[in-house]
RNA sequence: GCGCCCGUAGCUCAGCUGGAUAGAGCAUCGGACUUCUAAUCCGACGGUCGCAGGUUCGAAUCCUGCCGGGCGCGCCA
């Protein structure tokens, strides 16, 4: 049960003071689990040791709470310990504890909040995401994965992973051929037939092409031993096009691949399909019937057994899957796909293809968010990619720029369905809770730059008295900031980015009410008294707040950075 | 038919690894700007946590069944 890592030494202290205390008292062992309390008059933390005691021992939970105190050595920090309710233990700590953050996180500037998951717990993790085929611009939805995978991907190097962020393309196939017999008939104004793909897009690649290799590009050339090979060839070009343009418009949204693994040349061309195939059938995982090659993932877990080779020869895409795996088992010790509710059918077969390569299933991890309803004023859009019918996340991001559409997937969990209707989101974007996050960075920015041009002497964060930091809304904002250490840990290991997006509305939250409360700058001239806030009429006091807020600067940046959010300085 | 996900305030969603009076934003209503950015703050209103059972000292959270919605169940890619 134990989840929370123990991330400061305080804690960590209290811990082992509440671990001893139950052997002193002679009870069943039990952990003590703090945890932040959601009513701040509970306290600063809290252990539910004694209810969960009550069991084994037999007792009274508060009698056993109290049992525990007794025998407790309180540390230093701890202010005031308390038995509520049914028999939780308060630890309220002495201010001194909160105050001495603000050195902390100013020590650490843009590192607070990162941490480092035990040695044997660190993993190379490839995070793959977003692989959309290559045959058409990126839709809004992909988007989602494009922010998620990115923001996880930094969760993980955040917490001590080191991470590849990959983008599998799907340049291989009946598709490419299909999509370059496509382009040929865009760009020569041929007939299409319902299958063929279209869209401005398939118009643009065409003109790409010719712009770069001439109108020859689009003729059978002596090369090509037929028209299918002429398809299949343009098919190849236009696909990297498309990806390019597909890499352009991901960059635009911040979020950049360190590995574009192209399907076709990292295992048709190199064999590593057949090479897989070999490999499981030495393994003894692959069998024939009916003229196929069948992989027994059925044993591992699936419903049924997997075809691998057709029995016509052509392995199949499940095939490439098995190879795809493989190639990135041999360059990374932990497999992360994210992958949308519509490939939630793959799950299955691909732990139990790993399983049959000997990768332990435990280290394959394929995450499934649900899908992006695209709307247009509350009716539904509907979609084809082939049809060229798409809502590009490039115009998109045009419209609402990448902070809105990255928070606006960022702030909801992956576990349910996303109505985007673009005329809300335009619309609304200017409600969108990052502008107050970001509002709350940009205040800070304000207050700081004022205090340069007024002159006002802030010293150095040794030398501020941050005792005087006493006001509740001091206080609060400081409980706020040293969240985030725990917050990234916890928001990594579930790979739950709305847990920091939630969290970094909190402490705006906090900072918002402590501008509003606790006053920096003394007012302009001929000004005594603020109506409203409290005036930092002491100097020192002045001080002291103005250290609090750079801290308070820092963290909400930090936080800001891991969702790949900009945290702007003016707005 | 089978599998996965969802159902929490008027709306959009947090909370779900069991804990204290179920939270936020938007919307509505009422307050606060000659003073460090009002993209803010304060207050009010608003909930049978889909329904019914079960486990537990304790259930929005775990289990079972049902209802409603989304997605998926190829020798397609």
């Amino acid at each position: 049960m134990a989840r929370t890592p123990l991330l400061d030494p305080v804690l960590a202290d209290l811990d082992a003071r509440l671990r001893a205390a139950v052997v002193a008292a002679a009870l069943p062992a039990a952990d003590p689990d703090l945890e932040k309390p959601k009513q701040a008059e509970h306290g600063d933390w809290a252990t539910t040791l004694a209810l969960r005691l009550a069991k084994p021992a037999k007792r009274n939970p508060r009698e056993l709470a109290q049992l525990v105190i007794d025998h407790l050595e309180v540390p230093a920090v701890v202010e005031e310990v308390s038995i509520a309710g049914p028999g939780f233990i308060n630890f309220r700590f002495a201010h001194r504890y909160h105050q001495d953050l603000v050195r902390r996180v100013l020590a650490e500037g843009a590192h607070y909040g990162h941490s480092q998951v035990p040695p044997d717990e660190r993993r190379h993790v490839n995070v793959e995401f977003v692989s959309a085929n290559p045959t058409g611009p990126l839709h809004v939805g992909a988007g989602r994965w494009a922010a998620t995978g990115d923001a996880i991907a930094e969760l993980l190097q955040a917490t001590g992973h080191a991470v590849t962020r990959e983008y599998y393309v799907n340049d291989a196939g009946e598709q490419i051929r299909l999509f370059g017999e496509s382009v040929v008939l865009v760009a020569t104004g041929g007939a299409l037939t319902e299958e063929h793909y279209r869209g401005h897009a398939i118009a643009e690649v065409a003109e790409q092409l010719r712009a770069e290799h001439g109108e020859t590009v689009f003729e059978v050339q002596p090369g090509d031993a037929d028209a299918a090979a002429r398809a299949a060839r343009v098919g190849v070009l236009g696909v990297e096009a498309m990806r390019q343009h597909i890499e352009a418009g991901l960059h635009a949204m911040g979020v950049d691949f360190d590995v574009w693994f192209s399907e076709r040349e990292g295992l048709h061309e190199t064999g590593a399909i057949e090479a897989t195939i070999a490999e499981l059938t030495e393994r003894g995982e692959a069998y024939t019937a009916d003229g196929a090659l069948f992989l027994r993932t059925a044993e591992h877990g699936d419903d049924k057994d997997r075809v691998l080779v057709r029995s016509d020869g052509r392995p199949t895409y499940f095939a490439a899957d098995c190879a795809y795996l493989r190639d990135k088992w041999s360059r990374a010790d932990q497999l992360y796909y994210l992958l949308g509710a519509d490939h939630h059918g793959y799950v299955d077969r691909l732990k139990a293809a790993a399983a049959c390569l000997g990768v332990p299933p435990e280290r394959v991890e394929i995450r499934i968010g649900q899908l992006v309803n695209l709307l247009r004023a509350g009716e539904p859009v509907r979609m084809s990619k082939r049809a060229g019918e798409t809502v590009d996340l490039d115009e998109v991001l045009d419209e609402v720029g990448s902070d809105v559409l990255r928070y606006h997937f960022l702030r909801q969990g992956l576990d349910t369905t996303i109505d985007f209707d673009l005329a809300v989101v335009t619309a609304q974007s200017m409600e969108n809770p990052v502008y107050y996050v970001q509002y709350a960075h940009a205040r800070i920015a304000s207050v700081l730059r004022n205090a340069d041009e007024r002159g006002f002497d802030h010293g150095s964060s040794d030398d501020a008295d941050l005792s005087l930091l006493t006001h509740p809304a001091e206080l609060a904002l400081l409980t706020a900031m040293a969240g985030l250490p725990l917050v990234v840990a916890e928001a990594a290991e579930l790979r739950a980015t709305q847990r920091l997006a939630r969290y970094a509305e909190e402490l705006a939250g906090t900072f918002h009410r402590f501008y509003v409360d606790c006053r920096i700058l003394a007012p302009a001239s001929g000004q005594t008294q603020a109506p409203g806030g409290e005036v930092a009429a002491d100097p020192a006091l002045g001080r002291a707040r103005y250290h609090l807020a750079v801290a308070a600067k820092q963290v909400l940046a930090n936080a800001l950075a891991l969702l790949r959010v900009s945290a702007p300085e003016r707005m």
